[in-house]
DNA sequence: CAATTGATGTAATAACATTACATTCCAATT
DNA sequence: AATTGGAATGTAATGTTATTACATCAATTG
């Protein structure tokens, strides 16, 4: 887990959604970035691909959008599955660790030789500010 | 949870995901009804929406795709949250239900005052025939 | 019959993501 | 200093997924 420097456009997409109450698609985020000088999705998209890959950001597959991890420092990717929770009114998420689930899901992959890649656990409903 | 009476537009949509080996996209659900007379895209989600409606159809959220239940007559979506296996090479999904792992996310859920609405829990990898 | 409701047909558009290709940057090696 | 190779970037075009808008049709019901 050595520091890692971003690029000029990796810094300004995790800034971006660092700085966001809320998940942010690729193109709200290329529309937040027109002025610094994005014009085009596939500047969002690259940088998102290194952020991800270096667990800096994570993606919620159910919404289609992006946002920055909780626990930068703590190489988040490498402790295992992450699950959030999506409030679909505010859009605030909430990223959790289950070790319990893990292994549930790991013994359940085991049990049938599924070799597993990347798992999602995504809980979309109402947070407990907007209930 | 009365037996339902699909429409035209339900029965081919369903028959088609039936009889697939993998999950499929809206837009190629859409190609394989064309000769049925589908023309737009609408005519699957409209079907689409209804059958998830009934719990005979999942939608696999980290793949864009739709496949037909494997338990139609036990109302699936009824009976808490359905996990997914996807292969990535072979597309075969298995679909399975564990308790365990049910409630750990609705206590973590109940802990932060989260109401939760739909879950998502999709392993994708590869399956024990094409490892 | 009139009114309501759910389903359908069609076109247009919006939203999300990738391919292709040319160029630039930068560090390592000669 | 020049060369070179890999990573990153810029830009345009295209591909894929999903929704909005509006007109029409069919079954139900009071
Ligand atoms: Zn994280
Ligand atoms: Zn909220
Ligand atoms: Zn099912
Ligand atoms: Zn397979």
């Amino acid at each position: 887990m050595t520091t890692q420097t971003l690029t000029r456009n990796q810094g300004l997409v995790l800034d971006v959604l660092s700085h966001s109450q809320s998940p942010l698609s690729a193109y709200t985020i290329l529309d937040k970035l027109r002025d610094s000088g994005f014009r085009a999705p596939l500047q969002v998209y690259r940088a998102l691909d290194k952020l991800l890959e270096f667990g800096l950001v994570h993606r919620l597959e159910s919404i289609n959008a992006f946002v920055a991890c909780a626990h930068p420092d703590e190489d988040c990717h490498a402790h295992g599955i992450t699950a959030f929770t999506i409030c679909e009114t505010c859009g605030k998420v909430t990223e959790f660790h289950d070790h319990v689930i893990e292994d549930r899901l790991k013994g359940f992959a085991r049990d049938r030789n599924f070799k597993t890649g990347k798992t999602t656990i995504e809980i979309r409903g109402t947070c407990a500010g907007c209930a």
